[in-house]
DNA sequence: GTCGCAAATGCTACTATGTTGCAAAACTAC
DNA sequence: GTAGTTTTGCAACATAGTAGCATTTGCGAC
């Protein structure tokens, strides 16, 4: 489907994975990278609409399953059922996230972390912190 | 069913709400401030069987609801699509989770809220915190 | 004590979210 | 182009949570 012409880095990204470059893995990297906040599997399927590429629910589960073991996306459990995705940036694990109480849009804080130098009681072993903020965004708080 | 010499302490805290006391309530508070750990619906259901309890799985989702809405529990999303609830101690939602991702077991960390003295981008609002740690719990931990 | 009312329960059915298995199609290497 | 493996698409299933409504039950009034 794709002429040698496209070094799209949503392309360039999956290959480095080892990954086979579909047209649905593109497509979705692509929303995810252009998405400022974190999305649902909804949300996706709507923007692949958009887009006019053909999907199958279940296909856009293993999609995003894949994006989320390679490393190159991660996924958070939200305050409903519905999980929400998001490109992992430069760092690991190691942001944080902020939810909008009004909205209901979750978005990554890039580039803070806090300290995290909690006294654990017991012999509870550390491995890695999820901070989640809870508040207005800047749209919803200038509003009210 | 119970006569008046049961002062027993859930029954007194489901009465200070202003929520009629229950046997499906008393029990439930019960389970909820006899465990260390929070709890899934199933959880308290097995629970309820354990103790004799007869009890459906909307009543139980409606009853976690109304002690959630009460301030008397808090419930909280997992790492899968389950959520999972607890009593709420003394402070009001400031308290961490520890997330345990050997056995799955979430326990709250009372006492200990960390300086979340973050900076954050734009004009965001900050109400509160959740602070969710993974890692090992003390029995996963020294098995290995 | 018992009567009445509102809250709570229990049941069925339904929606939403996520998973499994397998055949067909597409991507990559040769 | 052909072969081989991955990925997709479909259908069915599994789990978590919700809605509506009739019945029961706690609790106050009488």
């Amino acid at each position: 489907m794709s002429d040698h012409t496209h070094p799209s880095p949503a392309e360039s990204l999956i290959a480095a994975q080892g990954g086979r470059v579909t047209r649905t893995r593109v497509a979705v990297l692509e929303i995810l990278l252009a998405a400022e906040q974190s999305l649902t599997h909804d949300e996706i399927g709507v923007a692949l609409d958009d887009k006019g590429i053909k999907h199958d629910r279940v296909t856009l589960y293993r999609t995003l399953d894949w994006l989320v073991e390679s490393g190159v996306a991660h996924k958070m459990a939200g305050d409903d059922r519905a999980r929400r995705f998001g490109v992992a940036a430069s760092g690991p694990h190691e942001h944080a996230h902020f939810h909008c109480d009004r909205c209901g849009k979750v978005v990554c804080l890039e580039g803070l972390q806090p300290a995290v130098a909690v006294n654990l009681p017991g012999g509870y072993q550390l491995d890695r912190a999820e901070l989640v903020l809870h508040g207005a965004c800047p749209t919803c708080g200038k509003g009210a």
